[in-house]
Parts: C-alpha cells; structure tokens; sequence
DNA sequence: CTAAATGCAAACAGTTTGCAGCTGC
DNA sequence: GCAGCTGCAAACTGTTTGCATTTAG
C-alpha cells in the first residue's frame, strides 16, 4: 500500500517544499491529489480531481481535496479563475491561463485558455499606473460558438 | 402606499419594457430595486440593494431582489461579474466595467472599473478570429493597495 | 511518540424554489 | 377574476469545519 512518496516532478517537488516549509508533510493522499493536477493543462474544478483520485484510492474525501487545493493557492502553485459561481475552479500558475486568460464557451462549456502575452504587459502597466501591485489577471471572454 | 410607477429615467423604461413585452408589470417592488440599481455606477451585490430597498419598503424579501436581478439580467441590463465566489456580483450593462474590466483590491475590498476602449476591441478580434462570437468580457485583475 | 493529516458528518452561506396569499390590471 | 408577483420558510449546492482516528517521520 505504501507507494512511491518522494516528489517526482517539479509541481510536485514545489507542493513537497511548501509542506515541508511550514512543518507538513506530502501524504500518499496529498501526492495522488497533486498528481492529478499535473495532468491537467486546463481549468479544472474540485470534483473532477476528486473523481480522478478516487481511482488510485477510493477512500479519498473531498474535504481533504479542498484541504490541498486551499493550500497549493497559498503556496502560489495554483491560481483559482472567478468563472460563473456554481464551482471554484482553478489552473496550474504556470498554465497561459494563469497569466492571461480565458475564453469560456457557454455553448460547449470549455475554457480555452488564451495566450496574448501582451494583455499581460499592457493592464500590468496600467494598473501600477494606478497606484496597485498587480496579483493575479483573469481576461474572462464568454463567447457562444 | 401607491407611488408613481410610470418609468422614470432610461434604465427603469428599459426594465419596464422588458417585463412588459412578457406579461409580466413593473410592480412597486421591481421599481425600488431598479431604482436602488439606477443610483450605483459600479459593481453591487444582492445584499446592498436590499438593505437600500428595505428603507423604501421594509417588507421586500431578499428572493425578490435575487428574482428581479436575474430577470435583469436576462432582459441585458445588468452583467453579472465574475469575482470571488462569496457572492454574485452585478454592474449596470452601460458601466464601463461590463465592457472592459474591473480592477479587484484585495486590501480594501474595492472593485474599480477599468476603461480601456483598445482592450474589447483587440480581444473581440481576437475571439471572433477563433470562430467565436464573444458575448460579455470581463478582465478581472487582482491587485494590492 | 507526537504533531499533522484524514474521513466523516454536521455546519455554513449564498442562492433558489414551492406555495399560499396578495396585487395590479 | 386571474395571471403574475410576493414573502416566507424550507430546500439546495458547493464549500468549510470540528472532532475522533489514523499516519508520517
């Protein structure tokens, strides 16, 4: 039952870290949470990771799924998108989407992330122009196919 | 207790005539929270507009002022924003922050339209190049004092 | 061994809904 | 009078929390 615990890639070595910082632990639980969210490029919600988990361990509970997305905001390694509020979502920080933003398709229901690297720069520029530390950019386009 | 109902300013015609046009009545009640939504230029939550109903009329429920937010909403006249997720938040379509965006204080709690015109017209293009019709944009950028 | 993490179930907050009574036309 | 609106309270949904138990180191 005993897996395989040492982090294995770099979002999962930096979660490691960040637990270990502040005198935690990365947990079988915690691991396979974690590795799930590697696998995704794109948004994702609270359920679908939880339905992925429970694969490798049936006995995972969504709590412990909120529990470890709480914490990888904190540690910066995830960024949550404000989508229509039926469910908190959320994206890898080194996804375009983090960074840029996304379209939301109310057709098909995808979120397509977009890459325009100058918006970034551009309402960056602007909004120190006014005086705030930017921390964190959603470009939220809802679109019909 | 009967007050003038008739529409009085741009909004509350629209309003009237949306509810009009599917036989429904622009009743006192939807005339208050209009009126309560006619005073604000940026965003608002449900929970405002009803403490400002209340004063007009103590007894109006917090279900009609969700009820006739979302009626606005689907007659186009409000936009609902996309912010973190404790409550819905709303602008008036005609505000500058449903058409471009709004700027998020984590600090002070502020929610500050943004009035970049290049902004809608670069994304719109954007969107609509990949064979999207974009319907609502909102750039949400978080952002310390 | 001990602090930290987990699952469970109960609590929570904002929002929605069913329904009986009220209202505007 | 009747369709439509309202307030109330109960239902709902996604998320959070308290607590007894388990687990990692």
């Amino acid at each position: 039952m005993k897996e395989e615990c040492g982090p294995v890639n770099d979002f999962i070595r930096k979660a490691h870290d960040h637990w270990h910082e502040r005198g935690g632990r990365m947990t079988v639980v915690r691991e396979i949470i974690c590795q799930s969210i590697t696998a995704r490029d794109s948004a994702f919600v609270a359920e679908e990771l939880w339905q992925e988990a429970r694969k490798q361990d049936p006995g995972i509970s969504m709590a412990s799924v909120y529990r470890t997305l709480t914490d990888l905001v904190e540690a910066g390694l995830l960024h949550e998108i404000h989508g229509p509020r039926d469910q908190r979502s959320f994206v890898k920080s080194t996804s375009a989407a983090a960074t840029t933003g996304h379209l939301i398709c109310k057709d098909c229901r995808r979120i397509i992330p977009l890459n325009d690297d100058c918006l970034a720069l551009r309402e960056g520029a602007m909004i120190r122009g006014l005086g705030f530390q930017p921390d964190g950019m959603h470009l939220q386009i809802e679109a019909e196919a």
